[in-house]
DNA sequence: GATAGCACTCGGGATGTTAGAGTGCTAATT
DNA sequence: AATTAGCACTCTAACATCCCGAGTGCTATC
């Protein structure tokens, strides 16, 4: 009789019970696998081999006469070995360029766009966070005197991002000395990156002794300030309500707890800012996530560039029972057209 | 016998009905209206007078044995004749003094802390949007060549918001240009209000025949974009999350059409923008909401000032059943924090 | 090793019952 | 004439019961 591999069985087991178990939110019965394969397996094989999938901890019951749901740990292999790359129809990329590409007259509303576009696409939550100015290329910057007391301080990224902030001084500084200070910067911070800035002007003091020296001294003073160059973060995030539909927050306490870490920001804000230092997508499966309100869902991130530089992360967050197939897929494809859609212009 | 006043028994009847229904959510009984007097009136008196106040149209029946619930009328009777205003205690005053006063070093925090402040003593959603540029008294303006296509644009205002726009161009204006026009326009609309600004400036181009047309024909040219003067608006909310609590969204259905009108955004900044017009605390209870999504919920809003004028509106929204008398002081307290915190520096 | 058969388990929907809260009406009372 | 007591009636929510069916695990068989 021929040899069947078992590993390879059970794999597709699992594969089936995943797969109908996301798409119908209800527990998988030996049936209905054995059904999926035309009958080639009856149910009562399926049942010995769930069994085994079972006691490796990659199914469970609700309860004892129900059908096997996957656990987190049945997803991930799912997704590190059994997924296939599902791709994005013609039809939701162009939906998806619809959104993004209509001329955004300022970020907010792009990264607004971004983040529906993800959650229409996929139906979880779609997530993006704001680009960090600090790894962005210098382009511009401005020192303007308002009055005896404050500079408003605006700098501009490669990308036509721009950020104001308004410092208070004791010293009053004239309308000529901000501009000859703003005309030196510009010349001397060409072409860097925001997250270089300081480091350079602090050396430059050093080596700089003669008349510069108390020029020098005083820009360094005047951008001191530690947030001149980083933009308050923000979270942009859309399709929390109709995630609602979703049987797994039937409960409202559920319903909740998830919603709530969507008001906080805070920890997911983490989670997006973490996974930015990596490459590509990323998917954290239920309990794998450190915060704890989630912890019955999965989130995907992916990082994006301009340029070739990382310099922002977005993603989506739905319950541990999603299409991860189709929303990796989404979550990179979008990570590239906001990258796009960012790039320096000059 | 001495004659009682029964218009007056039926205020006071229904006074009691909304009150205990606000606190417990359940149907009020004649017997716990009867208690609330201390058995002054018999239950079947109250019964009576219930009767009439039904067929007034102020309260309902869930069922035929089931208390009474107040009806959208009859929470706009309580509101508007009923209601005898109450104040925050003093720690209230405090805590949400504390919120707010903490040096926000941006506006987004400010108004962030705002709508926070206003759920966690209302228990509602707290909503605040952003100040009307349009309103405020000009401070600056600064034009900045980025590249030979592209000025940014940055204004600010006498309370110290910033706003920048990057303006794309034909023409490649200069440096010392821009900086001339600047400078002319500093001067120009020095204690003007913003949307004063451009029938102000083509009044100026009508005048003026001389040399000077060609250069103010520029500088209009240049501000002629729609937005350079009105700022994206902004809603902040907060407290959507703790809200699910309520039994009034224990239907996760209402839940999520709830929560949809906050993603959608553009209906509730409506109802702000509309309320902004007119002085002091407004109230929208029920179906008297234009927005559908909301028609089973209560919308309190407030403009806020800035040196006495009005510059935006914050408010809250949460079930009729809310307390009114509460959510009103809050609203209003923190209308006034709020203008205090913008207030203009100079 | 795979499968068919069978006894067993358990959840969920349908049904029935009851307690209790509350009403409306009428007749008695003040 | 207004108020109240009493009583019959209504309806819900909670609880108990029952039963169907989906699904399992085990064992004997192919």
């Amino acid at each position: 009789m021929k040899h069947v591999d078992t590993k390879q069985r059970q794999k597709k087991i699992l594969s089936a019970i995943v797969e109908f178990y996301i798409e119908t939110a209800l527990p998988v019965g030996s049936r209905f696998v054995s059904q999926r394969f035309r009958y080639s397996i009856s149910p009562a094989t399926i049942r010995n081999v769930m069994a085994d999938l079972e006691e490796a901890g990659l199914i469970t019951h609700p309860h004892i006469s129900a059908g096997r749901v996957p656990t987190d740990k049945g997803y991930r292999l799912y997704v590190d070995d059994l997924l296939e790359p599902k791709h994005l129809t013609k039809e939701e990329q162009s939906a998806i360029s619809k959104m993004i590409n209509r001329g955004h007259k300022d970020l907010e509303s792009l990264m607004q766009a971004c983040s529906k576009a993800i959650s229409v696409i996929t139906n979880v939550a779609g997530v993006v966070i704001t680009p960090r100015i600090k790894r962005s290329l210098f382009k511009h910057i401005e020192l303007i005197r308002i009055d005896s007391s404050r500079i408003l301080v605006v700098i501009v990224t490669a990308s036509g991002i721009v950020k104001n902030t308004i410092v208070h001084t004791h010293e009053d500084l004239t309308k000529p000395e901000l501009h000859r200070i703003s005309e030196f910067l510009n010349e001397e911070l060409k072409g860097m990156f925001f997250d270089e800035i300081k480091t350079h002007l602090n050396r430059r003091l050093l080596e700089e002794r003669d008349s510069l020296y108390s020029f020098l001294k005083k820009t360094v003073l005047l951008l001191s300030s530690p947030n001149i160059f980083s933009m308050e973060e923000r979270l942009y995030f859309d399709g929390t309500a109709s995630l609602m539909s979703c049987p797994e927050f039937s409960d409202i306490a559920m319903a909740r707890v998830f919603l709530k870490a969507f008001e906080d920001r805070q920890d997911i804000l983490e989670l997006f800012n973490q996974d930015m230092e990596e490459e590509g997508v990323k998917v954290h499966i239920g309990m794998e996530n450190r915060c704890k309100e989630i912890q019955n869902c999965s989130v995907i991130t992916c990082n994006y560039k301009i340029n070739q530089r990382t310099i922002g992360a977005l993603g989506a967050i739905g319950p541990t029972r999603m299409e991860y197939g189709k929303v990796m897929c989404a979550v990179s494809y979008l990570s590239d057209l906001l990258g796009e859609a960012l790039e320096d212009i000059d």
